[in-house]
DNA sequence: CATCGCCCTCCCGTTGAATGGGATGGCGGT
DNA sequence: ACCGCCATCCCATTCAACGGGAGGGCGATG
């Protein structure tokens, strides 16, 4: 009567549990999570409980469950990349607020752009959901920044695989992408005009640790029609801003 | 040649490899984590390797081992108390530009306050390490404003149990703490004069979601010889002025 | 006030995923 | 070439985890 299909670990079981989770459904009843996360009830219930034990998730009053802060905890408080979005937020929030545009600051996390912060405009021309979202290295202004100050492993790696196109101005060839990165090392910024949003253009510089390695990237999204360069200045003197108060904070160099 | 000691399963050893890595070594090699768990060494490894393959961890260039991301993705994405700090933010960097001393974000998690927002004045009375802080709920401004409003469970708990003296002037007789619960609910604020920190008063006001209940409190920490009770009007405008944010928000309503 | 439906937890015999001592293979310093 | 330290791999052993089903609670419906 014992594990019926095998090869999962419960490291695994628990981490299907916490994507359960979305923004639309922050609290679930413990069937819910036994569906979504494709176990069967009982072991979902024990798993659960576990994973309240340790804080991982929490109980209403009611029995319903969701994700225990614990675990923001456990991240933001000893990872190098949150103390820099931390150090990175007022210069953010002042980019935002001059431009008033969708301002974003996004990380290398996998083979993809994390965004840890992300400004909304009110009235812009796309609308981003809050925070810790996703996108493609090589289709996002963010990404290609960070693709081309990135190792070279991790380029051949994106160069290999597939590039997938979400509009007719997507750069899907392995070779043009090389030159585009080529060109974003050259110049110090990219432009994407409708890369991955027809009528959205983004803008992304990087931003440098005291050792000179590219910690994260500084980007925002405008309508296409603006002139696009125009916002350069101000990027760049935002990320410099950034760069500065990294050297004067005691916060640790992260590197990817 | 198998387990010699018993009892420890898998999740509480990888919430004990997240606990290894602290504000000050945000990167640790797998024998250091292994020491600091108190795991053998080829089980750090293996479990490390498969929590990497998970995105729970991550590895630099070097082989040394960080927090991943992905834990602070999973967790921002889907908790609303976090949503809620997203809200509040914009809110509280008013209140402490305004006040110019320490401005807290607290919530209830566990019998504690976890600080999810902290804003520090640059040159304050007491040096407060930036977020995700936990302090006990009866001898913290914000503690007793979350306490006089949570659960009676809640309630008996705390005042059951032990209630450590931190400062002549803290807290510590349970008929003494339920009196001033009373009075916290009756006055709808807390001021906290010395009981943590001797030459600091705490000031804390409740935030109420939509259906009126207490998600958490926003404090700030003045020094003694300032009239505490002068800030209680910009505090609560600040409380306030986030509720009001909250409904008009699409946010869930966290409660605990 | 029974009955039904749904949800959750506990029980318990079974078993394979996890274990950990030691061998193996690197890497850097001397 | 040798040593010290680190990390991964190997593999026989075994206990933590498994999951079907029983049992109990709760609310809605007839």
């Amino acid at each position: 009567m014992a594990r019926s299909d095998s090869g999962e670990s419960v490291l695994e079981r628990a981490v299907r549990i916490f994507e359960a989770f979305t923004p639309e459904t922050t609290t679930l009843a413990v069937s819910e999570i036994a569906r979504r996360a494709g176990l069967p009830l009982a072991t979902a219930s024990r798993l659960v409980a576990e994973m309240v034990r340790h804080g991982l998730l929490a109980r209403d009053d009611d029995r319903r469950v969701r994700i225990g802060l614990r675990l923001w905890e456990l991240a933001s408080r000893a990872s190098p990349t949150l103390s820099l979005r931390e150090t990175a937020m007022p210069v953010m929030e002042q980019l935002q607020a001059s431009i008033g545009h969708h301002t974003q600051l996004g990380v290398l996390d996998g083979d993809e752009v994390l965004f840890v912060e992300r400004l909304s405009a009110e009235h812009a021309v796309i609308n981003y959901t809050r925070i810790a979202a996703r996108l493609p290295l090589h289709a996002s202004s963010s990404g290609l920044v960070l693709l081309a100050y990135g190792s070279t492993t991790l380029q051949e790696r994106v160069l290999a695989g597939p590039l997938p196109r979400y509009t007719p101005a997507t750069v899907t060839g392995a070779e043009e992408l090389r030159e585009l990165l080529a060109r974003v090392r050259r110049q110090g910024f990219v432009l994407c005009p409708g890369h991955i949003h027809a009528d959205a253009t983004g803008i992304a510089v990087p931003i440098r640790t005291a050792d000179r390695q590219v910690a994260a990237a500084v980007s925002v999204i405008v309508p296409n029609d603006e002139r696009a360069r125009a916002r350069l200045p101000a990027l760049t003197a935002a990320a410099r801003s950034i760069e500065r108060r990294l050297r004067d904070d005691p916060a640790a160099p992260p590197s990817e």
